[in-house]
RNA sequence: GAUCUAGUAGCUCAGCUGGUAGAGCACAUCCCUUUUAAGGAUGGGGUCCUGGGUUCGAAUCCCAGCUGGAUCACCA
């Protein structure tokens, strides 16, 4: 970096930094600095009748300033809000010195530094509750100029506001427009409560490997890795299903994971590469018990955050109170299309879809029409919470057969607003027809579906040692608290949703320039006056050139020697 | 992957049918002891995303690319 390649109100803070550096004042100070109260408890206990806050000590990032001669007001803002603070001259500099004041304050102090104040509470003629600060010290100096937002009663000025800059910079998004990180204080009080849940009845949050030698337990493409040390593949895990029955098989009656998944798929207002997914299963129960279980927990969510079950989302309200609907998927098929397929096979499907104008490939199964019936038909209508169960067997390759109808699996989905949300077995724990349903997803793979499952030996192994009876339920932590939170995009629910990587102008070397004999000095100079390629300067007039250099030079008191007329022409004919 | 749309000062944006790049905030200098998005005066600040093309002349029109956003497709 170089004086050259910054902006004018850069260059202005780097040279206020080295100011106070001159001024013996260290801008990035080592030693701890005490705070004794927020600026939030400050603005809701503080009373003028009580005299309270009488000397309190706050530190923050100064927002904003007006500077009027020999007082000052200026707002610091700290993780719970923002606060005025008064400054007076004579009481930050009670001698001769009026240095800390005039210069260090009015001049080398700039909107997004962080600063540590001491003084005391009042309120102001305008009724604001202030601190009149009677020592204020530098803690971090800030060289780059945050965006300026501005907000009076609710209404935002200049908001910032460009999605690219918010999400590729999401800590200047944080600073100034605090009120986003609201999504993420519910995100982390959603993990809370689910995670006190389970706890309270007595499961055990476990951890299992993000690195999988064959990535299972759904049907999704991976990113691939490879370990040297071993030479072989190893993949970021697309689910950790199979770990956890594991689990359940070693002994373990309740275990649960908050696990970030990878898929290497699309990415769109709701795929993120990396998500995360709380998996659960027990031992003993079934999809019945699960769905209550569920219910229970999405209520306590939605009661935690809101203080109700109703959540509002877009222009509808979500009513999250238990119980919620049950139906089938042949019910449901039944409620929005009025066919019944049930006792259906595969042609007179296609004749359904045929006229329900749905658009089929050959290589479509029966579970899967079923399941592109529901998709276009049924999952847009489930706007209130509802559980869809009895799910065809294709389509569900780690899900034990329904008690009463071997063609289906006890399954279900909790549908929100059109949406799944939670997926949920009555786990297959049958190891024959663990490895013949793997070996249906082999079949399948070698024509040419490529996220078909691979066949997991141990995993088949391991339930050849027996399973309990066990119910499993697999919730996306990111899409709950869109729900939740009543944001459309998963890049608003994440700090830092996955973006191409920022490209970079392709400068030429510096070698090149030093290869024509220009000082290495001048090579910044010349790159900001365009010339960022060897052709481009053969191009130019020397006369123009040198005008430019020198101009350059001046203008930003690089203070350097100027080259001669001759250098340049040089430098253009050469 | 397809279609649409956008990229101009640190930020938010204007810039019409091509003709010397503008505003507000921010910044700098000076004045001001209680201001409430905005005190007054003055001033500086630009690779108009990149590269081609059309033209006497391109921020503006055309083509290609880069990076976003929206919709759709694919995908749990």
């Amino acid at each position: 970096m170089n004086l050259s390649e910054l902006s004018e109100q850069e260059i202005f803070r780097r040279n206020s930094l080295d100011e106070m550096r001159k001024l013996g004042i260290n801008p990035y100070p080592a030693e701890a600095y005490e705070v004794n109260v927020s600026n939030k408890e400050i603005l809701d206990q503080y009373k003028p009748e009580l005299n309270n806050y009488q000397e309190v000590s706050v530190a923050g990032r100064v927002m904003n300033r007006r500077i009027m001669g020999s007082a000052s007001f200026a707002e610091i803002q700290d993780q719970t809000g923002r606060i005025q603070i008064y400054i007076k001259r004579d009481d930050i500099c009670p001698g001769e010195d009026k240095t800390l004041y005039n210069t260090v304050f009015k001049k080398l102090l700039d909107i997004g530094d962080i600063i540590g104040v001491t003084g005391y509470v009042f309120t102001t003629q305008m009724g604001e509750i202030s601190i009149h600060v009677h020592e204020l010290k530098v803690l971090s100096k800030s060289i780059r100029p945050l965006p300026i937002v501005k907000e009076k009663d609710g209404q935002i000025f200049d908001a910032f506001t460009d999605p690219e800059q918010r999400y590729r910079q999401r800590y200047v998004d944080l600073i100034v427009n605090p009120s986003i990180k609201d999504v993420f204080i519910k995100r982390a009080m959603i993990i809370n409560t689910m995670r006190e849940m389970f706890n309270s009845k007595g499961y055990l949050e476990v951890e299992t490997p993000i690195l999988q030698p064959i990535p299972g337990g759904a049907t999704a493409r991976p990113f691939i890795s490879h370990h040297n040390a071993l030479d072989m593949p190893l993949y970021l895990r697309i689910a950790n299903e199979l770990y956890l029955k594991r689990l359940i098989v070693g002994g373990f009656e309740g275990v649960y994971e908050f696990s970030k998944d990878f898929r290497n798929e699309g990415m769109d207002r709701t795929h993120n590469p990396e998500f995360t997914v709380m998996e659960i299963y027990v031992a003993y129960k079934d999809y019945n018990w699960m769905m209550d279980f569920t219910e229970e927990m999405i209520e306590r969510v939605a009661l935690a955050l809101h203080n109700t079950t109703q959540v509002i989302f877009g222009d509808k309200v979500i009513d999250f109170k238990r119980p919620f609907r049950r139906i089938t998927m042949i019910d449901a098929i039944k409620e929005y299309t009025g066919i019944d397929i049930n006792g259906m096979d595969e042609n007179q499907l296609r004749e359904v879809c045929k006229s329900l104008e749905i658009e089929l490939m050959p290589s479509m199964g029966k579970g899967k029409l079923i399941d592109e019936i529901f998709g276009e038909k049924c999952e847009p209508h489930f706007i209130q919470p509802t559980f869809v169960i009895d799910y065809p067997v294709e389509m569900s390759p780690l899900c034990k057969k329904h008690r009463t109808n071997p063609e289906l699996t006890e399954r279900f989905e909790l549908m929100v607003n059109g949406k799944e949300l939670c997926n949920a077995y009555t786990e297959l724990n049958d190891p024959i027809d663990q490895y013949e349903r793997f070996k249906d997803q082999l079949a399948l793979s070698e024509k040419g579906d490529d996220e078909a499952m691979f066949i997991d030996y141990d995993f088949v192994r391991a339930l050849e040692y027996g399973m309990p009876p066990t119910s499993g339920m697999g919730i996306g932590i990111d899409r709950l608290t869109m729900i939740m939170t009543n944001q459309v995009s998963i890049q608003d629910v994440l700090f830092f949703p996955q973006m191409r990587p920022e490209k970079k102008a392709k400068l030429d070397d510096a070698s090149a320039y030093t290869d024509l004999g220009i000082a290495v000095e001048w090579i910044p100079v010349l790159q900001k006056l365009g010339f960022t390629k060897i052709e481009n300067l053969k191009q130019s007039s020397a006369g123009k050139l040198f005008n430019d250099l020198c101009g350059f030079n001046k203008k930003n008191k690089l203070g350097l020697a100027n080259p001669t007329m001759d250098d340049v022409k040089k430098w253009v004919e050469q």
